[in-house]
RNA sequence: GCCUGAGUGGUGGAAUUGGUAGACACGUUGGACUUAAAAUCCAAUGAGCAUUGCGCUCGUGCGGGUUCAAGUCCCGCCUCAGGUACCA
């Protein structure tokens, strides 16, 4: 008895606790580190074994910069919000606040028990009106600013209002919706409602109609990335297209910024990517298209083309079903078909769109517009294969360029026409013999007029000069990147700091927040529809006018967080400049990639927002961020014998080898019907039923018998598996006779006990169904028969099909869900093993970023090495060993080796690679028998990062009185790594074929001669040429003979 | 379809710049200690061949290539995972 890490963790815990000893202080002389993990929603389920890997590799990187003399912040909170606990409140009628509460109260004991560096003094919490005051308070900032594209900033609202009672809106250059121009003259005519609504175009937080992600199931509208293919992704409702009126945030001002940010920040390739395709850059060119009839639609057809080099090849254009001219254009004759195809279109579930993409859907509006190069009239369609939230809702379609545009041409039999081609010769292909479309980025132009022999880089820009020469377009940057739809219809939110007068929003003023959420008696919308904050009593200002009842989104609270951690308890303001000033942003980010397209595109959105104010002083959030990588569940299954199926299998397998198969038809079928087995000769068919089914199957049988001549006899499935002989026998005798019709014994019908299969059985396939069974009943994939017995009392008298006496379970690796009983929580494993292993093997899994499967079994191994770790300090009985003696020249070679791999792996996040260097280090001290002070001490603080409360009874048993949390972290010293001497490998045309150990420093030739020399290269010389010999120093040395 | 990333023993994984493939650990097998079990310790453990010893051959998803030397670099595929999807 040894190492008692149950005494050991708590008491440390408690002393950190005591002493606050990860408290970071804004002391501002001190270099600062800043380490953050992205704060959990706290569920009803607490923490499984995936959640801390994360804040495992944190808290290692934070304790490594403590040792190295940082002030470390490293805080942790929660993102309080979310509809878990409201759904369960509508259920329950329980306040979400209770629930969360009681969910944050089982997270911080789960966390505290893993022994995590945290400074607790900081904890945010998202539903806590102290903090969403600020949340609240940067709505109002976002409502009152504008986008100036000429700073490209955001500036006060303020601002422009002068400029548009000065100069109109003409000149000014703002992120905003389309707008009319106007004068500083017809801005002042405006009344104060028309105003506030021209206001409402510029601003950053905004309310518009617009088309939103509906979810009828939750009752919200959703953002775009709340939504996976079709369906909510909380839940997997399915999601629909309603306008509505909503509050947005203008993040699209910040596109290019949100764009080019991420050159300067340390993410992985994977993510950043993932980033750039949400945002959806794409440069080209947008152009307005004029009827044919002019009278009809003036303003002509704008597009959006990222390939005006393509122009010529225009042969057709396409309205999106919500294009607004679509009406307009329509000519009489076609009116009722269009009508009828938008109404339909606009009815299409996102879902419905999403799995017919291959349908080519359309109609002819009647209308043509004039290709403004060619001057040719082309025909108008309208068809849901074009957007209408992107670019303008409406594009000239060039068939012979673009695979869409091909397949629509292909099916509506319009003109292609090619005009990119291959090579410079200018080759020319009949397009009407094209399978697809000819999508090449590069090429030569022609059927181009003035582009023809233009490279496509060349005709782009060609184009382009034409376009505004002609003053009919321009160079256009368009991004797909969509505003975030920032409303809720729900209760457990951020209530908006907004009133309305006269149907128009104002915000409150700053002296009112936070607005605090108000008591309802149900979680669910009103009668009317109304989200249910409006059935809260009073729900207005104190001057009586109506407040906002939608309520902020999830990403809203989570998107500053990080800023309010560096002063978290400043009522006055959302932080101090001075500690923006001395924490600046985030320089390790740990979390999740399923954050990719939202919260991490949203604070830093959030962040440039407030560096524009000049709040934040660093314009990226998070310097370097690790996704950490999902824990799999490893399900473990045991097969249930499907009873009908196996007896039928043992008997067959008994025919055959009592080769009687030959006389019979297994699976015989006659017609739609089937049966098990058929012996022609004798007309008998064999039927093999579980007792249900007999009673029930015996009236169909008779009947079918009726109309034939054959005979049945129906066989109990538990007579084959109990006594097969017996039935054996009982088959034979009724072969034999001349009995007529349905043979059957009812009186030895028995009860068969559910009956488990092992895995490696053969044939187990056959006639098993596979069963998640819970992990915590397996061990090394035997089943614990007894417990599994106990699990339901459906299984409490199961039968089992042993191999080698044992059950064996098969395993898949899943999703971690309570529903495939794979969940492993981290508390059983602390009680039976201690945190500071469940830390180390975390860690020891594999890499921090890749996803891995979780697997109890290995965890034995990193406790060994624990024990093993202990019994350098202690004897067998527990006292201290360590001497003063001084370390011999081979220990010193293993600390300082050991120091040296630590370092570059915790910097390199290497943690995996980190716990095997332990280990190795611990089995040569203990081959060594070192039980030094001077080795064993800086080994103590090395491994403080990874195992903490062991690292701390150590050092004090050490003699230390302090903790060891900020000691120096150890220095290696590269002489004591020297070797004199280097074994070589040496390789005959590449084949290691014998090591040949060999001085250091000598020289190339000499190293050759004695390879040659050498004894065991004798017989790989032997009757050959040497041709050449390469000698890498201190790596290898590679003979090349023929 | 497009964009990322990954494929190495029975398992998790290591190999950091092209230089001894399989570190470390689990599991398995054998042994020691023990009345016994647990714990602990020792040995073996990629596959195949040969086992009288030396050993030999193959081997990092598949097929080619570059190189004295390829898990690592290049070309072409296959499979899996994640993201995204009429984005003009």
């Amino acid at each position: 008895m040894a190492y008692n890490h149950q005494e050991i963790e708590k008491k440390w815990q408690q002393y950190w606790r005591e002493h606050k000893t990860f408290k970071a202080e804004n002391k501002f002389d001190l270099p600062k580190y800043y380490v953050l993990d992205m704060f959990p929603y706290p569920s009803g389920a607490g923490l499984h074994v995936g959640h801390p890997l994360g804040y495992i590799a944190s808290d290692i990187y934070a304790r490594y910069k403590r040792h190295q003399g940082f002030n470390v912040l490293h805080p942790m909170g929660y993102d309080a919000y979310g509809l878990p606990a409201e759904q369960y409140a509508i259920q329950t009628g329980t306040h979400p606040e209770i629930t969360t509460g009681k969910n944050i109260k089982r997270y911080r004991q789960q966390l505290d028990q893993i022994g995590f560096s945290f400074d607790w003094d900081r904890e945010v919490r998202t539903s806590d009106p102290a903090y969403y005051k600020w949340t609240q308070w940067t709505f109002i900032q976002l409502f009152k600013s504008w986008y100036n594209k000429k700073t490209d900033k955001a500036e006060p609202i303020a601002d422009l209002i002068k400029q548009f009672e000065n100069t109109g809106n003409a000149g000014v250059e703002a992120a905003c919706d389309e707008v009319e121009i106007f004068t500083a003259d017809q801005w002042k005519q405006m009344d104060e409602k028309q105003q506030q609504e021209m206001l409402m175009h510029y601003r950053l937080a905004y309310l518009s109609k617009t088309m939103v992600n509906w979810c009828p199931a939750l009752g919200t509208v959703l953002a775009n990335d709340e939504v996976k293919e079709g369906l909510s992704e909380r839940g997997g409702h399915p999601v629909e297209r309603k306008l509505m009126k909503q509050w947005s945030l203008r993040i699209t001002a910040y596109a290019q910024r949100l764009l080019d940010g991420l050159e300067k920040v340390e993410w992985p390739d994977s993510l950043k990517e993932m980033q750039r395709n949400w945002i959806g850059r794409s440069e080209g060119a947008s152009l307005s298209f004029q009827l044919a009839d002019k009278d009809v639609a003036p303003e002509g057809i704008e597009v959006f083309t990222t390939r005006p080099d393509t122009l010529f090849g225009a042969t057709f254009m396409v309205l999106a079903p919500e294009h607004e001219l679509v009406e307009k254009i329509t000519t009489p004759e076609q009116k009722e078909e269009v009508e009828a195809y938008t109404l339909w279109a606009k009815n299409r579930s996102e879902r419905e769109r999403m799995t017919e993409v291959k349908t080519v859907t359309g109609k002819f509006t009647g209308a043509y517009a004039v290709n403004p190069l060619t001057g040719k009239n082309v025909p108008i369609w309208v068809a849901d294969y074009v957007l209408s939230g992107y670019g303008t809702g409406a594009i000239m379609a060039v068939p012979a360029h673009d695979s869409r545009d091909f397949a629509f041409a292909r099916h509506f039999e319009l003109p292609i026409i090619q005009v990119v081609a291959a090579d410079a010769e200018g080759q020319r292909e009949d397009p009407s013999q094209w399978d697809e479309s000819y999508d090449a980025k590069e090429g030569v132009l022609i059927n181009s007029g003035f582009l023809n022999g233009l490279s496509v880089k060349q005709a782009i820009r060609a184009a382009i000069d034409k376009l505004e020469e002609m003053k009919i377009g321009t160079g256009k940057i368009n991004y797909r990147l969509r505003d975030a739809i920032f409303s809720r219809q729900r209760y457990w939110g951020e209530p908006f700091p907004i009133f309305y007068k006269e149907g128009m929003p104002y915000p409150l003023s700053e002296d009112e927040l936070p607005l605090k959420l108000p008591e309802v008696d149900k979680y669910l919308p009103t009668e009317t529809g109304e989200p249910p904050l409006a059935r809260a009593k009073n729900w207005k200002t104190k001057e009586g006018y109506p407040l906002e009842t939608n309520t902020m989104p999830g990403f809203a609270g989570s998107s500053a967080y990080y800023l309010r951690y560096m002063d978290p308890h400043n009522n006055k303001e959302y932080f101090s400049k001075e500690a923006n000033q001395y924490w600046r942003n985030v320089d390790l980010y740990i979390g999740g990639d399923e954050h990719a397209a939202g919260h991490l595109i949203y604070s830093r959105f959030w962040n440039k927002f407030l560096f524009d104010l000049g709040l934040a002083c660093e314009d990226e959030p998070f310097q370097k961020l690790i996704n950490q990588g999902k824990i799999q569940g490893r399900s473990s299954f045991v097969y249930r014998v499907n009873i009908e199926k196996y007896a039928e299998y043992l008997l067959w397998e008994k025919m055959k080898h009592l080769e009687n198969a030959k006389n019979v038809v297994h699976q015989y079928k006659d017609g739609r019907r089937k049966f098990d087995f058929y012996h022609p000769d004798k007309e008998l068919i064999i039927e093999i039923k579980r007792r249900e089914n007999l009673e029930k199957l015996k009236p169909y049988y008779e009947d079918y018998i009726k109309t034939t001549n054959k005979r049945l006899i129906l066989i109990p499935a538990a007579d084959i598996i109990e006594n097969m002989d017996l039935t054996i026998a009982e088959i034979t005798q009724v072969l034999e006779a001349t009995d007529k019709g349905v043979i059957f014994n009812w009186g030895k019908v028995r009860d068969l006990k559910p009956l488990f299969v092992s895995k490696n059985i053969p044939d187990r396939e056959k006639f098993s169904t596979p069963l998640h069974v819970d992990i915590n009943m397996v061990d090394n994939d035997v089943l614990d028969t007894e417990a599994f017995k106990k699990w339901l009392p459906e299984f409490a008298d199961a039968q089992f099909i042993l191999e080698e006496g044992k059950y064996i379970c098969g395993h898949e690796v899943e999703k971690m869900s309570k529903s495939k009983h794979n969940v492993q929580n981290p508390d059983d494993l602390i009680e039976k093993y201690g945190a500071d292993t469940l830390r180390l093997y975390e860690m020891f899994l594999g890499p921090i970023e890749q996803d891995k499967p979780w697997d109890t079994k290995g965890i034995e191994g990193v406790s060994r090495f624990l024990k093993k770790m202990w019994r350098l300090y202690f004897t067998e009985d527990n006292v201290l060993q360590v001497t003063d003696e001084e370390a011999g020249e081979a220990e010193r070679k293993v600390l300082h080796k050991t120091i040296k791999k630590i370092r570059s792996d915790i910097e390199r996040f290497s943690f995996n690679t980190g716990v095997s260097a332990f280990m190795i280090c611990v089995n040569e001290l203990s081959d060594l028998k070192c039980h030094k002070r001077e080795i064993l001490k800086p080994l103590t603080i090395l491994l403080e990062p990874y195992a903490p409360h062991f690292a701390e009874e150590l050092w004090q048993k050490l003699g230390h009185t302090e903790s060891i949390s900020r000691v120096d972290f150890p220095e290696y010293n590269e002489k004591y790594l020297k070797e004199d001497s280097f074994a070589y490998p040496v390789s005959f045309n590449g084949k290691m074929r014998f090591k040949l150990a060999l001085p250091v420093n000598m020289p190339k030739e000499e190293i050759e001669k004695a390879v040659l020399a050498a004894e065991e290269a004798q017989r790989w010389l032997e009757g050959k040429t040497v041709r050449k010999i390469i000698v890498v120093p201190k790596r290898i040395v590679n003979v090349v003979v023929g």
